[in-house]
DNA sequence: CCAAGCACATGACAAATTTCGATCGTGGCA
DNA sequence: TGCCACGATCGAAATTTGTCATGTGCTTGG
């Protein structure tokens, strides 16, 4: 360990430590940050020896953080907000106007909620209006000019070519191991909102497949759902991030279910320099950490 | 510019503007830094083609900050910080204990309150117990065992091997040029508080060196001694911070004043493991910056 | 129990960045 | 006007950082 005073922490090491939490593992993290294994792998160990201690538990096959590592990630955390905010004041233009936003529920608690918070402290004199709604009603809301820009879950096939991607999902029909499906009855169905276009998705192809799917638990969260399939119920279109052990993916009978796509979508001919601000600070969060992180 | 999300503020580069803020000029922060003067200069302008603006305004003789500048230099400040806070956050032990810390007025807004602010959050376990008192009677204090460690300012010639040196201040008898000092008659001396040993220093040489000392003004602030002297009241023995530009330093006459130094003195026989990590980081704090930030 | 696969570490080398010393230009000042 | 302090700039040297190729350890499925 060199002395103290002549210690720094490289931003690209904190970003380094910061992406392989976010990433879990090395691999994946350089993935993101658009650089070899051996690199990240390299950064890592010099800020370790930098430091004077192990942040990474190598033991396990899993990447773990020691309590050090732990501690750093904080900071890190914390020091990188302010570097990212610095480097976007400075690049900043001074912006006015009114911006009609779309949000889903999903991505309220997302890293969304920090980019909304920044854009309003770096453009005081934007007025960012917000709305949580389904995907199904933001997309009306766009076409009709209520909405600026929008959020929203589409299917992946549906993405537009103006359409920013956040991160993808995949779709799984998933059952308790306990609930049986014998071929003759029709399937008990748990499904999201009225206006959830999962729903729609399997309420198709119930007609198309030959498959008879009968509502029998309506509920607008994930939680609820979840603890319906947990409990047997029925089956349910989840995905991957709400999976729990306990569920069985079910892989035959049901059609693939297609995969679905975060987008950001902006309304019809809307010209707001403002918005594009705000779209380029998003996409360039999502660059900089292959992707938003989710609330699981 | 190179593209937004490749971009980075280094470390070193925000120390850099930071030193450059503080120490006024580019060559003074090399110096603090332990650096070259080209390789500041050089950290500065690939600081400022990587954010595509000026951060210096090199027009004027003196290196002034452009807007873009002082707001980076905000940042900086906040980024550093907490940079700072994870490396010692990252080496400390956990201490506990008690510590009894004395104080002059003047250190108080220092980057001292930074330093112990700091100390308390890393070490909730260790209680600090600061007393703000003049030079004189916090060496008394510390004689008799009431405080651990004082920050005191001593003459420079009486600096023990064992303080730590914060910084040096030079004094100098000033006047305003309307107050004229006729030889025969006793000079009009402006004093700080009774305990004040400017003026144990003051009156010792009025009756070694001939010159009458005739104490007529005592205020324990500086503030009011320097409004004393600029209406022309006295003489006065004021340090460099405190010079104005209508005071006249008198360099005749008088005898040269000693220099002072502002100290860590710790007290005897004190074996306190807290306490040797809380000067440790003040000492580190010093040599970082070449020097505590003071109140002017 | 072995082979394959995955995730990470490591070493050598190439590329880039950073620093230094020297030198030059400029504005302030006696 | 000449000096001085300060900063810019340049080429060479030193250091840092990244990549490729390869090695190691753990897990997994046959």
């Amino acid at each position: 360990m060199s002395d103290l005073n002549n210690r720094r922490l490289e931003i690209d090491a904190l970003r380094a430590i910061w992406a392989i939490r976010h990433h879990g593992g090395i691999t994946r993290a350089a993935e993101a940050l658009g650089l070899s294994q051996s690199a990240v792998s390299h950064k890592i160990k010099r800020l370790e020896t930098s430091l004077g201690c192990e942040l990474l538990n190598r033991k396990a096959g899993a990447t773990a953080f020691t309590t050090e590592g732990e501690e750093l990630l904080d900071y890190a955390g914390r020091i990188l907000g302010l570097h990212d905010e610095a480097l976007l004041s400075l690049s900043k233009t001074t912006l006015a106007g009114r911006i009609a936003l779309g949000l889903t529920e999903d991505t309220t608690c997302s890293a969304l909620a920090h980019i909304l918070g920044r854009f309003r402290r770096l453009h005081p004199d934007v007025s960012v209006r917000t709305q949580v709604r389904m995907s199904l009603v933001l997309r009306a809301m766009l076409e009709q000019g209520e909405l600026d820009a929008a959020i929203v879950q589409v299917f992946a096939h549906e993405v537009r070519p103006t359409d920013v991607i956040l991160f993808r999902e995949t779709l799984h029909w998933v059952k308790h191991p306990s609930l049986l499906l014998p071929q003759t009855a029709s399937v008990p169905f748990l499904s999201f909102h009225d206006d959830c276009f999962y729903r729609h998705w399997a309420l198709d192809i119930g007609q198309d497949g030959g498959i008879m799917l009968e509502t029998v638990f309506e509920c607008a969260s994930a939680a609820g759902i979840i603890a319906a399939v947990s409990s047997g119920m029925g089956v349910a279109l989840l995905n991957e991030r709400h999976l729990r052990p306990e569920m069985q993916i079910i892989t035959d009978r049901f059609p693939v279910p297609p995969d679905l796509v975060y987008v950001v979508r902006r309304g019809r001919k809307v010209r707001n320099a403002a918005l594009d601000t705000l779209v380029a600070e998003i996409e360039s969060e999502i660059s900089r950490y292959g992707g938003l992180a989710l609330a699981s």
